[in-house]
RNA sequence: GGGCAGGUUCCAGAGCGGCCAAAUGGAGCGGACUGUAAAUCCGCUGUCUAUCGACUUCAGUGGUUCGAAUCCACUCCUGCCCA
């Protein structure tokens, strides 16, 4: 099968190493940097897919091998002709191995050498993921982008455990890469696979870890086991020592990554993936990201604010609709609350991220990502 | 006019002699959330100091009692029933 992918720097920042650029896949064009919104169980939380295409603009979206794998299993999905028919998207699709679920369902699962057993968190029943099977998993999926099943820690491990888990993150890599190696795509459409880099906080096992992935040939490189707990600070070292190491021709997907300030200063490391739950989740819960700043919008200061929820994020939802109107759907717990909410965050990381790589390209990236990371971190 | 049931902190509603500033909901106010077990979760919600503690509250007034939201008397309200 001929494959259409394709990854190609357009610009570097000249002060930090922020580039932009374009990943071509048979699902259609990925500019970078990118955020990709997260739809863990086939569906972006109250968007529907046509706001993700027509309002929000995105180019790729997210979805959770352990979530579908479960539900609705793996017999529709193949029946449906994989998961881009089952849900009605066209756009290129990444799907997330498991691999965190190990670290966020801990209380019901077991790590061992073979893989994880995990208990359902839906009905308790066991499951078995390998690094093997969840590459067979992602291939039913037809995700455009298969992830390695790794194993991510919590903030903060010892040393030791760190180290013993990268290792087993490396084993698994070789096992998943040669399962992803042995088959084929059953859709018609090429796919790659990322492999992860672990090692904690530890910036002598994040080397090792970046070396180790670096080496292995994966069509893009993600750094995984952060933003689970640690300073902002913690984050972006570890992160820069990464990004040093994983090769520049081949693109960088931070995993889990974040707020908007968190997503420019990783702009600025050579980052040019990143996904989050934050926009959708935190917009659930009344969290709103705008121009200006942080927002809650369930606040008493907003009751009589008839002004837009950010004037200058380039969207029908954003725009149209007052803070005391959409504080009001909160306040009442009316389901289009939540829609706006999130419409409006996933736009303004859209918008985020695009103006980014124009400040890239334009070259002035540095000097706009310092004012925007003050701007943004602001509580309105 | 008579009978019955009631009046509790923003609302609803428990409490029926000390463990009561008073359960539990709701409302209100604030916070958390980073590869989604999350339209979720956590605080605060009489006043003052704001930790200990002090003070003022359970329709009103007056009693009984070491001690009353809780018992008694009267008064004022509310609902239902009978005239």
């Amino acid at each position: 099968m001929q494959s259409m992918w394709n990854f190609e720097v357009i610009a570097r920042d000249g002060s930090t190493g922020a580039r932009s650029g374009k990943i071509s896949t048979d699902h259609g064009v990925i500019h970078t940097p990118v955020f990709m919104p997260v739809g863990t169980a086939g569906s972006i939380k109250a968007v529907t897919q046509e706001q993700l295409v027509a309002d929000i603009g995105a180019e790729v979206i997210l979805g959770n091998t352990y979530h579908l794998y479960l539900r609705p299993g793996l017999k529709v999905i193949q029946e449906a002709g994989g998961l881009h028919r089952f849900m009605g998207w066209d756009r290129p699709l990444l799907t997330d191995s498991g691999g965190y679920q190990v670290f966020s369902l801990s209380a019901n699962r077991k790590v061992k050498e073979e893989g994880v057993i995990f208990q359902s968190h839906i009905d308790g029943s066991r499951h078995l993921f390998t690094p093997e099977n969840v590459v067979e998993t992602q291939r039913v999926i037809g995700a455009d982008i298969i992830m390695a099943f790794d194993e991510c820690l919590p903030y903060p491990s010892e040393i030791s455990q760190i180290r013993n888990s990268m290792a087993l993150t490396h084993r698994w890599l070789d096992r998943g890469l040669k399962q992803f190696k042995q088959t084929v795509s059953q859709y018609g459409y090429s796919q790659v696979f990322f492999p992860i880099v672990q090692g904690g906080t530890h910036l002598e096992l994040r080397k090792e870890s970046a070396e180790y992935i670096a080496s292995s040939g994966g069509a893009g490189n993600a750094i995984g086991g952060l933003s689970v707990g640690e300073p902002e600070e913690i984050m972006y070292e570890a992160c820069s020592q990464v990004c040093k190491i994983l090769p520049e021709d081949k693109p960088r997907y931070l995993m889990g990554v974040g707020t908007p300030w968190n997503i420019l200063e990783n702009i600025a490391l050579g980052v040019d993936m990143f996904d989050c739950v934050m926009p959708t989740r935190n917009g659930r819960n009344g969290m709103l990201f705008t121009s200006t700043g942080v927002v809650n919008i369930r606040n008493k200061q907003w009751e009589r604010d008839f002004s837009p929820v950010d004037a200058q994020t380039p969207c029908f939802a954003s725009q149209h609709y007052s803070r005391a109107y959409l504080r009001h759907l909160f306040v009442s717990r009316e389901i289009l609350g939540l829609q706006i909410a999130s419409i409006h965050n996933l736009a303004f990381y859209q918008e985020l991220v695009r103006q980014a790589g124009q400040h890239i390209q334009a070259g002035d990236f540095s000097r706009w990502k310092e004012t925007m990371v003050r701007q943004l971190k602001q509580r309105d």
